[in-house]
DNA sequence: TGGAGTGCTGCTTGCTTAGG
DNA sequence: CCTAAGCAAGCAGCACTCCA
């Protein structure tokens, strides 16, 4: 079995230790980050959320220029929810791929009970829209910044009582980012997700995701239990739906979510919804071969989900103890900072996704693109920046330093990660021996391999036979890493596809 | 000054064999 | 029979020297 074999680097066990040691308690008040219509170098959480607003792209870059009988027509209620049919999907969706993300955190950790608080973080803000014509008709429109995600913060209260007041799980990481991301729509629709959602022990969607996530904690596989997420879903726009009075624009709102979530509900019989949150192509059959890749890939794949989480949260940990000391704008510059330093793809896209924000002005590119005035601003943080780095020379030293020792063992853990997927396609999915590996790669790759290069590429999957100090071969001559080119060349052999290999990224 | 030659080092890899 | 490790060959990169 895979257990008897499986290194501890992707255990449960070493995982929710981890996890309990750098939780942080709920923070009092709530803060919410704004994203869009400031400088791009600003833009705190702006690759966090798909959208920013829900609302119809016509509408919304063409406010001042609608005829006034389409403005006046925006005060009804079902053609607001027309307006917002876009975002609506979006969310739906969203909240969907976000308690599968969830619920593969949380998979095993039987450490912890799990509970829920209302959102503490918030990543995008909600202006209202006006509606105006030159005659003089104006609609403003209130909105509300909606978060996707059902449970955006998750409390976990380890079960031995070590926490009696919980921490927030996972907090910092990029999950914790997609959690609190919002997309800004109509007051009603924030309105129909409060009906939804409760306030956590109303046997509310809210109350119920968080008693699955519980069983999931104890094992339910988090495929099963996203179906059984959206059953409750489903179930609970009905009944508030049929509480509402017919004139509530929320009635609207939630039928609109139930012809979505009707929809999401076909797709999610299928294997292949799965398998693309995972970031998995397997393949649309649902034969022998794909049945046995599922159930040993995505265990896989739910470990180095988890692993890299728990990764990122130790390292926002880390930059945020940084910049403890500063004040709000040097944190920002602090941020600025560490993207132009670790501008390498690999380091790059951790960062981005940790800091929820794109590097992307430092691109050569991208400053050419600038007006005078705004290169003039990119310019002057510059500078700000390096007298940022002088003040602190000190501390952020200390900072780069232990980021780089994270990042290379991030790079460790995913060499380990494909080793371990090379034995499992090898043996539990083709069945195969070392010597048969070689003589089918051979074929269909014309790259001819020994026995003994079959046995280094695997070695990373199992915990060494013996203490370290008994080798006389030393470590790079019983391993051999995984490269990319090696991944690719092998997929081909085993029949599969190359992104089995490479780490799964999540609704990114 | 630059190119060829030399030896050292570290890494990868196939052959062989011990051990399950 | 299968797999992992020891051994050793082969090879690339590098510093260094020598010579035209």
């Amino acid at each position: 079995m895979i257990s008897t074999s499986y290194p501890k680097l992707f255990s449960e066990n070493s995982h929710s230790e981890e996890i309990k040691n750098s939780g942080i308690p709920l923070a009092g008040s709530r803060k919410a980050k704004k994203c869009i219509n400031t400088k791009p170098w600003t833009q705190t959480g702006s690759r966090a959320p798909v959208i920013n607003y829900g609302e119809d792209e016509n509408v919304l870059y063409n406010v001042n220029r609608l005829p006034d009988a389409e403005i006046r027509s925006y005060e009804k209620p079902e053609k607001i929810v027309k307006l917002n049919k876009e975002g609506i999907e979006i969310a739906v969706d969203r909240r969907v791929a976000l308690f599968f993300q969830q619920a593969i955190l949380c998979y095993k950790m039987s450490m912890f009970r799990f509970g829920a608080s209302a959102a503490v973080d918030q990543i995008g803000v909600s202006p209202k829209m006006t509606l105006k014509s030159e005659s003089g008709v104006k609609v403003v429109h209130k909105r509300e910044a909606a978060h996707s995600s059902t449970l955006p913060t998750l409390i976990a209260y380890p079960k031995d009582g070590s926490m009696p007041q919980g921490f927030v799980y996972l907090a910092g990481g990029s999950s914790y980012s997609q959690h609190n991301s919002t997309i800004g729509m109509h007051e009603c629709v924030n309105g129909a997700d409060e009906l939804i959602d409760g306030k956590g022990s109303d046997n509310k969607l809210r109350q119920k995701a968080v008693a699955i996530l519980n069983l999931v904690a104890d094992g339910l596989d988090p495929v099963k239990a996203t179906r059984q997420f959206l059953d409750a879903f489903k179930e609970q726009v009905r009944t508030e739906g049929k509480r509402l009075d017919i004139s509530d624009p929320r009635r609207h709102v939630l039928r609109e979510y139930f012809r979505n979530i009707h929809h999401i509900k076909g797709a999610t019989q299928s294997s292949e919804l799965f398998d693309r949150l995972i970031g998995l192509q397997i393949g649309n059959g649902e034969g022998e071969k794909e049945r046995k890749l599922r159930k040993v890939v995505y265990k896989r794949r739910f470990d180095i989900i988890r692993h890299q989480e728990v990764a990122e949260c130790r390292i926002a940990r880390r930059i945020e103890e940084t910049q403890k000391v500063m004040t709000a704008r040097e944190k920002s510059f602090l941020e600025e900072m560490l993207l132009k330093e670790f501008s390498e793809d690999n380091t790059r896209t951790i960062l981005e996704k940790l800091l929820s924000k794109s590097a992307a002005y430092n691109d050569a590119s991208y400053k050419q693109t600038l007006d005078a005035k705004d290169k003039r601003a990119y310019q002057q943080r510059q500078t700000r920046i390096q007298n940022l780095v002088q003040k602190y020379h000190h501390e952020i030293d200390s900072l780069k330093r232990d980021l780089r020792r994270e990042f290379r063992r991030l790079a460790q853990d995913e060499l380990i990660y494909r080793s371990g997927v090379f034995w499992t396609l090898r043996k539990e999915v083709c069945g195969w021996t070392q010597k048969e590996f070689c003589k089918q790669h051979e074929q269909k790759s014309g790259k001819s391999v020994s026995q003994s290069w079959v046995s280094r590429m695997e070695h990373g999957s199992h915990l060494a036979r013996r203490p370290e100090e008994e080798y006389r071969t030393p470590l790079n001559q019983r391993r051999r890493y995984v490269s990319l080119s090696d991944a690719r060349a092998c997929a081909s052999t085993f029949g599969v596809d190359a992104g089995l290999f490479l780490p799964g990224l999540f609704t990114s």
